[in-house]
RNA sequence: GGCGCGUUGGUCAAUCGGCUAAGACGCCUCCCUUUCACGGAGGAAUGACGGGUUCGACUCCCGUACGUGCUACCA
């Protein structure tokens, strides 16, 4: 038997309705944003709805603080939901722990129909039917294979099943996969996708303790809110076949999304998924934002609290596994939300690449206007600098904006502008140390502290008037001065430090590395 | 193991049968800059493999390899 459903236009007369379904067991991955990210330009691009619902169905997998950490992930990234247990539509509750009466009547529908039954088995019936059934090429699964040696409502008698449901015996609701047949679904980005059904197993629809999975509370959950296009993880593509049969067994065929499997977002390194792990070990953050778990303490560094910004990061997360087809790689938000489309959504897995990451945060780095940049910095330079220091702040973003890829690199590349450094590379001054060098220095402290004028321009004019009258050449002289008011061999322009140090400190730190040579 | 999905430089990727295969990151060289960076110019580096189909294949088909995902009363 063949059976396969019929894609329907991309663009058909319902309002576009997406959801961001994530479960609230942690940190918010990159994965996940990318997710959300889709769904979001998807929808805005379409005139649609961006729907959060929160999958807290599984409480032993629950972690409290976790929703209100996705929040204010969303809200960083400025990829706020339409819809969402903070700000209810239509189709509440938008929390599935909320929903738990919704689901079992549905479990029970398809126990009528035949195409689901109650299932009984214990933790330790299912191990032992996995340990006898296995093949050497077969793993056994609860199917229609070994269905029929279980305890479950096909194969008790219907005195013992009255008694045991009479009895609240502890008991699971399972979908019966039909036999021999092929089901095919055409995914937005992966075109036909086909299925046997006799290699999926009977999933488990409704917990012993009334709760929902996933298979279920996706289905009943996407129909009663109305979602028009589903995107979720690649991971997922392997049970998309229980989720087509249930759109079917309910009667809901024609009012069912169209799915979109996105691609897994890679290690840049060895293979799998990206993970926390792999953050941790090569030194870059993978969620979102900072999380502590609240179980272990365990704190977690994330892309806002690393220096990046969002648009920075949104930008760079929409490009890996999506392509304009154009040559521009920096989009504004509206702009993505103008050029996406679901069809130049990659097949195939990406790598992730911090480079790349950092190199798009530069790039907005370099865009973003001084006064901003002032408010961004706050949370990296607030324990160091003094609030008298606070206006000349955008000058010396100015002046180093340009050698930043992380706003938390500000300070390493600009502390010498508001406090001495702690130590000064003497080697790279002795190189070119003489007694007429001293004299040069000596010299040029004195007449900067006789300076009226103290710009970057009057500050030259007065070092070229000091080299010509101590005879040396300014090339032995430029690179000394650095490194007394810098501390090393780097930093803007030395007479635009100079100026913005002020007479008195500039000579100071002359005087200070004088007497250290 | 089974099943699904994928595979263009080190990485992200364009190409929808005409390719001398874009562009970006990273790397290297040079210029600019008496520092570092920015900027500019250049360079090295790519179609997994084998069969078809075709006048012509990176593009279509098949096989193999490799990668990846799933194979829970987790999502």
């Amino acid at each position: 038997m063949y059976y396969s459903l019929p894609l329907r236009p991309l663009m058909n007369h319902k309002k576009v309705r997406v959801r961001f379904a994530p479960s609230p067991t942690g940190g918010l991955h990159l994965g996940g944003v990318r997710t959300v990210l889709y769904n979001y330009l998807f929808a805005r691009h379409h005139g649609g709805d961006f729907v959060l619902r929160i999958e807290d169905t599984d409480q032993s997998r629950f972690v409290s603080g976790a929703e209100e950490y996705i929040m204010q992930c969303l809200t960083w990234c400025g990829i706020l939901p339409d819809e969402s247990p903070a700000n209810p539509g239509l189709y509440g509750p938008y929390r599935q722990s909320e929903r738990k009466a919704l689901y079992a009547q549905y479990a029970l529908q398809l126990v009528e129909q035949g195409n689901a039954y109650f299932a009984f088995d214990t933790t330790e019936g299912l191990e032992a039917m996995r340990e006898n059934y296995k093949t050497e090429h077969h793993n056994a699964q609860y199917d229609a294979r070994t269905r029929g040696f279980m305890r479950n409502s096909l194969t008790l008698s219907k005195e013992e099943l009255t008694d045991l449901l009479a009895c609240n015996t502890p008991h699971v609701i399972r979908i019966k996969m039909p036999v021999d047949q092929t089901l095919v679904f055409t995914d937005m980005i992966r075109g036909k996708v086909s299925f046997d059904t006799n290699l999926v197993d009977d999933k488990v629809l409704l917990k012993a303790d009334g709760t929902p999975t996933y298979h279920l509370a996706v289905v009943v959950d996407d129909y009663l809110m109305k979602i028009t296009h589903a995107f979720r993880g690649e991971e997922w593509l392997p049970s998309a076949p229980v989720h087509l049969l249930l759109w079917q067994y309910l009667g809901w065929e024609s009012e069912m999304p169209q799915w979109a499997h996105l691609p897994l977002i890679l290690k840049p390194d060895g293979n799998g998924k990206l993970s926390k792990r792999d953050g941790d070990r090569l030194g870059f953050p993978v969620f979102a934002m900072d999380w502590t778990d609240p179980r272990s303490n365990e704190q977690t560094i994330g892309f806002c609290e690393r220096g990046f910004l969002p648009e920075a990061f949104i930008n760079m997360l929409a490009m890996l596994g999506w392509n304009s087809g154009m040559e521009q790689e920096i989009f504004s938000k509206d702009e993505l939300i103008q050029h996406f489309s679901i069809a130049r959504v990659h097949k195939g897995g990406a790598k992730f690449d911090y480079e790349k990451a950092k190199w798009y945060n530069h790039q907005y780095i370099q865009q973003t206007d001084n006064t901003r940049l002032v408010d961004l910095l706050q949370p990296f330079i607030a324990d160091k600098i003094l609030p008298t220091d606070a206006c000349k702040l955008a000058t010396v973003i100015g002046l180093v904006k340009e050698r930043l890829h992380l706003l938390g690199e500000f300070w390493e590349q600009a502390s010498f502008f508001f406090i001495r450094p702690e130590t000064i590379d003497i080697a790279a001054i002795q190189a070119k140390w003489n007694e007429n060098t001293k004299q040069f220095f000596v010299l040029l402290a004195q007449k900067f502290a006789a300076s009226t004028d103290w710009n970057h321009d009057t500050i030259e004019l007065v070092f070229n008037e000091a080299v010509a009258e101590a005879g040396i050449k300014k090339g032995e002289a430029m690179l000394p001065l650095r490194v007394m008011l810098v501390g090393g061999k780097f930093g803007p322009g030395v007479f635009a430090i100079a100026e913005q140090i002020g007479i008195t400190e500039t000579v100071a730190r002359i005087e200070q590395a004088i007497s250290l040579l």
